[in-house]
DNA sequence: CGGTGTAGCTAGCCCGTGCAAGCGGCATCG
DNA sequence: CGATGCCGCTTGCACGGGCTAGCTACACCG
């Protein structure tokens, strides 16, 4: 690994502030107030003078002064918390496209992104960063088991949406898919293909994939294989999840259909089931859930339930911005 | 898609301000600021009292107004430019784990992660950033096109680093794997296995890529090799370089080494590759980079140039702070 | 009387905004 | 006929936003 570094540096921090502009400009203070934000009340000339200066001077107004002054912080938490998995690192790709949809969104509304990765400690850290100032609201990306201290912080706080499940009686505003229906689907699927040994590999206890558990069960039900149903709680990093489902697999020949919780457990399934020699879709047939891009890049393409999570996203930062637009919603 | 909400809400926004503690507990303003700082100059029954009634009355230091009065913004930006890739989605996943890793090191030391995704339409992107004071310095992942925006704001900010190439005059600080070495690395490998008819797949234009392309040509002109080799530049999304590999593929059959710019890239490829009927690695050898979780997870899992990203994440905001503190690196 | 331990006063940090003043000319009023 | 006021438009003054820190003020003790 190389630490390159820079020509030796003189570096210009000569910072002009809103006073020397204003006295280079011979104008009043506020004028380059209300110069630099476009006002028409100040005349085009004088405006046109200012907005010149500053460019030349490379004069930015601080923007912290500026929400300081008008109540507000421009910024919106994304925070993914880390509850049940405490050593599942983000890497997942789905929290990428989120974030990356969500960034997307943000920007376009002039808002910053501001990145947390929590491991609940205390039951604190949504009331931290709702009450500091430092934004104006939060998306929480998943409510992990912390259902709870969101619902406590949603009370409090106007501004706060959540990527998760829907459960009944929750206090906070959430989006998300429909996980019992997707487990559903994935169900059906596997089989309407003949298959009758199945396994859910994800730990159901995050309601999203609980929920995924549930309508997968149900599916089970319908077609009376309630009782040979197996699930296998994993945690959700691909190591994680390959080690146990090749552990599983070995324990128990025959299985022939397996839904995983997430593309990711189900990319660590096919390469188990690869190495056991099992043919993917002939002898066991995988589903994952959220369609992440490789999913269609794996060999067999993964047969997967797919999430619209740019829809997610814009209807995330959507919801989110009429809370704080004080809408009641 | 749901749209859950919350029962109906009587938001408790009393926010409560220091002033208003301060006649609560019967002291004066700089008190309650001093007693939250735990500074000893204050009375330890008197302090106590104070960050009792806080903890009552759940209030919390506005932390931009504290900001602003430090001077400092206690924040990093990390931004991700796109400027060869106009269409690239950060889903990849090279991004999310480099990101993780930073916002734990950033996190140790009670800083804030302000994540940006810039389309670097204009020059000022970088400039705008540092200059705002919204940030007190900034990681730049990856150089994309932007060398030039990057080393002239380097020259003018500190507190600046970037993860990317290190080439030869450059002002700003970067860190980052040897690139030329990996690509001479993977180019031996596959001539080492008998492979003669090799493929670069990836855009070199953006120095990391450069470079690792640069490392392969070289291993493949000390083979001999250096009038055969191709270069397919592509876009780095999974679905482009997957059309493009296949695209390459049936108009070039024969080739037998493929040396992929990144993981993503080399799994397109190895589906390309699977769609044809070609083994992996028999008829085809694959080489990607980045070691991102998934390669090992692939059937057959991908040999890739391993990045130790922790490391590197932690060398960059290391060096970071270094600037920060005034040393000159 | 000088020293020590507490706590308050006040001046900012950098910016935005309500209020009011000044512009020159013309109508109204005493 | 001279004084006042008001026009619409532009700009400046002064204050305030929540917090910190240097200096000051006041007890109390030896």
């Amino acid at each position: 690994m190389h630490r390159g570094h820079g020509a030796g540096k003189a570096y210009t921090i000569s910072k002009i502030g809103m006073q020397e502009l204003a006295e280079l400009a011979g104008v009043s203070v506020s004028t380059v107030s209300r110069s630099l934000a476009g006002k028409t009340i100040i005349n085009a000339k004088t405006r046109e003078r200012v907005v010149e200066l500053a460019r030349v001077h490379g004069f930015k107004p601080n923007q912290v002064a500026q929400n300081l002054r008008l109540r507000r912080a421009q910024a919106i938490g994304v925070i993914i918390p880390m509850g049940h998995e405490i050593d599942q690192h983000p890497s997942d790709p789905f929290f990428m496209l989120m974030l990356g949809y969500l960034a997307d969104a943000l920007t376009d509304r002039n808002f910053d992104l501001l990145l947390s990765r929590v491991i609940p400690a205390d039951d604190a850290w949504l009331d931290n960063l709702l009450g500091s100032g430092r934004v104006d609201g939060a998306i929480v990306i998943g409510q992990s088991d912390q259902s709870v201290v969101i619902d406590a912080a949603a009370r409090q706080h106007r501004g706060l949406v959540v990527w998760g499940a829907h459960v009944p009686g929750q206090q906070h505003v959430s989006v998300g898919s429909d996980n019992i229906r997707g487990g559903l689907i994935a169900g059906r699927h596997l089989i309407a293909r003949g298959k009758r040994r199945l396994l859910f590999l994800g730990n159901p206890s995050p309601p999203e994939f609980g929920q995924r558990q549930q309508g997968f069960l149900q599916a089970c039900a319908e077609a009376g294989l309630a009782d040979s149903v197996r699930t296998l709680p994993i945690h959700l990093t691909s190591e994680a999840a390959y080690c146990a489902a090749s552990e599983f697999l070995d324990a128990n020949p025959g299985i022939d259909g397996i839904f995983a919780a997430s593309d990711v457990v189900a990319m660590s399934a096919l390469r188990a089931l690869a190495e056991r020699g099992l043919a993917v879709p002939g002898d066991v047939a995988v589903v994952g859930y959220d369609d992440i891009m490789l999913a269609a890049h794996t060999s067999p393409p993964l047969t997967t339930i797919r999430q619209d999570m740019q829809a997610g996203a814009n209807l995330l930062v959507d919801m989110l911005f009429r809370q704080l637009d004080g809408e009641d919603c």
